[in-house]
DNA sequence: GAGGATTTGTGCTTTTTTGCACAAATGTGT
DNA sequence: ACACATTTGTGCAAAAAAGCACAAATCCTC
């Protein structure tokens, strides 16, 4: 069999990256920003590992499941790395995203800087609290900040048409929170990111990510316990 | 050798829970918790994993490992079950977190309610900005709200010392995460929770959890962009 | 008090993830 | 042109996690 026979780079079947992977490729992502930033050209697996907390050899196997950026010798270049990385995670085109729940923490993230510089957009804002429907929020950091009109619950079918969001946040208390992601779902949105205490049960087909701050809490106090001899 | 040896319920040596099994724990607790507020007083592992998004067979492994808690034919006591695993967790005394960075996300971490019904209290908040330092910020959810002062973050080991912090929640700036990571460490904190989108490198002995909401979203956009085939 | 219906706890298997070590490929210097 | 220093990519081994299936223990009914 000669060398190469057929492994074009855009297989239709997909050469299915590894969860563990995916979850590490963003922090690769951003430590490659970083140092296009200071207009480093070339990286080393080493130096990258380092700056992300993994092993150099995890560093290197993940990224091979890409593809074969690297040269051997010599390292990676930092700009076409990033590149590839980023257009493997769809991050070379915008992502809308719906925040539904306009408490502190919907604030706190409409506000955060963090989303709109790495792909993602929030275009509307959802809240069932009829003293919010109708204000005005702040989003996005300084620099290009939007002020946004927050929409009525029942709107929200409608609002996610028109805004064509793909992402959709839920920031709401833990009671409403299910009733929150069944509406998303029926709306079209199937990837759910939920800061809300409870888990979600979503069909299939529909993936959700839970952030709980309490928990990452206690995960820190279980060990922390366990320090005290 | 006859049935049991010697497995007293507090051995010297603890008998390692597993890093996936402390993870889930909180969800458990949560659970259990909510169960105990409805007044319901025994509950099976299906139910109980149906609740967490977890495999029955899973939940019970990861329970056998705290202990044999549970009735064969019959399941877990509500109350108990949940007395065990805070226990086991640490949480059933409170524990002293000082938040560093009074930016939108931590006022919005501040005013969290989930924190404080959890065995967590905010005991300190300190900031580099000469403008927030000597203001007042509402802590805790609605019913008990307590007003902390900013402190500056050259007093960061006094106010650590003073309040008896044990957990550090980092929520600056990328840029001074690593930094303010280090006075954390130095002023004798040992477990920290990073809101930063930075990897802290900390020593040995010191453990880091990272929330990175970008990240999250990263992640369920690689999905989502695979989903549209 | 015996038999059947439940439900836990766990040994074993399978899958996933991590870690090691080295061959393959590149650049460099003489 | 050739030996040598680097650094990637990867096969293989080890460890961790998840899943299966069933014996052991308990309750309920008659």
């Amino acid at each position: 069999m000669p060398s190469k026979v057929s492994s074009s780079s855009k297989d239709g079947n997909s050469p299915k990256i590894s969860e563990a992977t995916v979850s590490r490729l963003p922090a690769y992502y951003r430590a490659l920003s970083q140092l296009a930033d200071a207009a480093q050209v070339r990286v080393s697996s080493e130096e990258l590992a380092a700056l992300t907390g993994v092993s150099s050899a995890m560093l290197r196997k993940d990224l091979s499941h890409l593809g074969s950026y690297g040269t051997r010798g010599v390292g990676y270049e930092v700009e076409f790395l990033r590149y590839q990385i980023s257009r493997e995670m769809g991050l070379n085109h915008d992502w809308s995203v719906v925040i539904v729940g306009v408490g502190n923490l919907g604030r706190a993230l409409a506000h955060y800087g963090g989303f709109g510089s790495r792909g993602f957009r929030v275009v509307a804002l959802v809240d069932a609290d009829q003293t919010l429907i109708g204000t005005k929020v702040k989003c996005g950091a300084e620099g290009k900040t939007v002020e946004l009109l927050v929409h009525a619950l029942s709107d929200l079918e409608d609002v996610i048409k028109e805004t064509n969001a793909r992402l959709g946040v839920v920031a709401t208390p833990a009671e409403s929170a299910q009733v929150v992601s069944d509406r998303l779902v029926k709306a079209g949105i199937r990837s759910i990111l939920n800061f809300a205490p409870v888990h979600l049960s979503v069909p299939q087909g529909v993936d959700v990510r839970k952030v709980d701050l309490a928990s990452e809490l206690q995960i820190l106090a279980f060990h922390e316990q366990r320090k005290a001899v």
